[in-house]
DNA sequence: GTCTATACGGCGATAGAC
DNA sequence: GTCTATCGCCGTATAGAC
């Protein structure tokens, strides 16, 4: 990487990103290890060779899609929450606000233009919990997790450190339960007037009083002596 | 499939469990692609033929460790589901009892002496959205999903079908989130002394009181005219 | 009926030609 | 910076031993 960034080549920077917008699409279709690195060439007009030039393995490549868009999700909540602490003060936080904060960011980048956030959400949704993921995942969003949990706690003071971590994992699920599956959701509902597969803003009705109210069952059972 | 069932060959029955073990385990530790069938073979103390010989392929294989313990785990919760029905009226069901009707068996087999059953509940955590496993899974589970999904509306009459198939969804991903991470949660809290990686019943503890809260929450939502 | 031995096409990864 | 040749290993299929 000698002088000019992006342009030496203009092609090195272009390149990667048409990859990884492939790799993203595919993978969210079809799973990690299903997808074969010709199918993700050809799907971005290129070849193999590509991929292996500037991914050098699989699993880079796959680290560059979960770290692209984790940097601006993350960095999106973030800001939100510290607006939010400015304004009402630190020590003065509402558990709702704080759950909108994290969430509101995420389903608004889904329903926004660019269609490869949904694919990241698929992706992402189905493979939190991959073993193998488990470092870039951690590398990606941990350090937001940390002061969502610590904040969590400063509005529920009821609450443990576990409990407010495990509250936070609770709130994880369900985002990732929403926004990962539209099959077995269309599969368990009769009527389908309502179950317009992609409705992510359905999801987020629902999913925010669900996450405050469950939140708050754990602060009054702490409260009450369990 | 002659005369005498199990014991022609006694041979048949015990291979095929001792492969659909290794399986367990190993889909469990590292994922279904990830794991070769030559590791399959060699953990059950047998050979590649053999998986083929009773499986034919990979897919089948994959398919017979899920199905094998959905149907007990489903017997378990329909039982529980069905006394507490006799019990009160079928409806006058209450919310707490509904889920836990759900979720105990679940935890219950968890801390049992067969730890083949904390394999299980890390491969179905780990891939339960997973999209080509979508028909197992719903062949599995969907029966006992759509009953508990028309028993929590009517525990809270306020909710739409919509809302208590959605609901159903969030107590799912909270109970997978919950079996399925040990690594994510250890790295998010600090202190080690309440992080006994395996410690199901903590999560019991706070997820119930969490799902009940969180779907009584939808309940008021609805009552407030949202 | 149960299992072993062997072969085949396709994958990710590597090295090196252009 | 791009592409081709090659390698070892994968899942699968099959033919035949027991």
């Amino acid at each position: 990487m000698p002088s000019s960034g992006k342009r030496s080549g203009s092609y090195n920077v272009a390149t990667r990103g048409r990859l990884l917008d492939a790799a993203e699409l595919l993978f969210a279709e079809s799973g990690i290890d299903s997808v074969t690195l010709k199918e993700i060439a050809q799907k971005s007009g290129g070849n193999v060779g590509q991929i292996v030039y500037h991914f050098g393995q699989k699993e880079e490549l796959v680290r560059e899609v979960i770290l692209r868009r984790a940097g601006v999700i993350s960095a999106d909540r973030i800001q939100l929450l510290d607006s939010y602490e400015r304004l009402v003060g630190k020590g003065n936080v509402a558990l709702e606000p704080v759950v909108r904060a994290f969430l509101d960011p995420y389903f608004e980048r889904l329903e926004s233009n660019d269609p490869g956030w949904r694919c990241y959400a698929l992706f992402i949704g189905r493979n939190v919990w991959d073993r193998r993921l488990a470092p870039v995942i951690a590398e990606g969003f941990n350090p937001t997790a940390k002061r969502f949990i610590a904040t969590i706690r400063t509005a529920v003071p009821a609450l443990t450190e576990a409990d407010s971590a495990r509250a936070f994992q609770f709130l994880l699920s369900g985002l990732y339960g929403s926004t990962t599956n539209d099959t077995r959701f269309d599969s368990l509902v009769e009527e389908t007037d309502d179950s317009g597969s992609a409705d992510y803003n359905r999801y987020q009705q629902v999913l925010i009083p669900y996450v405050v109210g469950g939140i708050r069952a754990i602060g009054e059972m702490r409260e009450a002596g369990a």
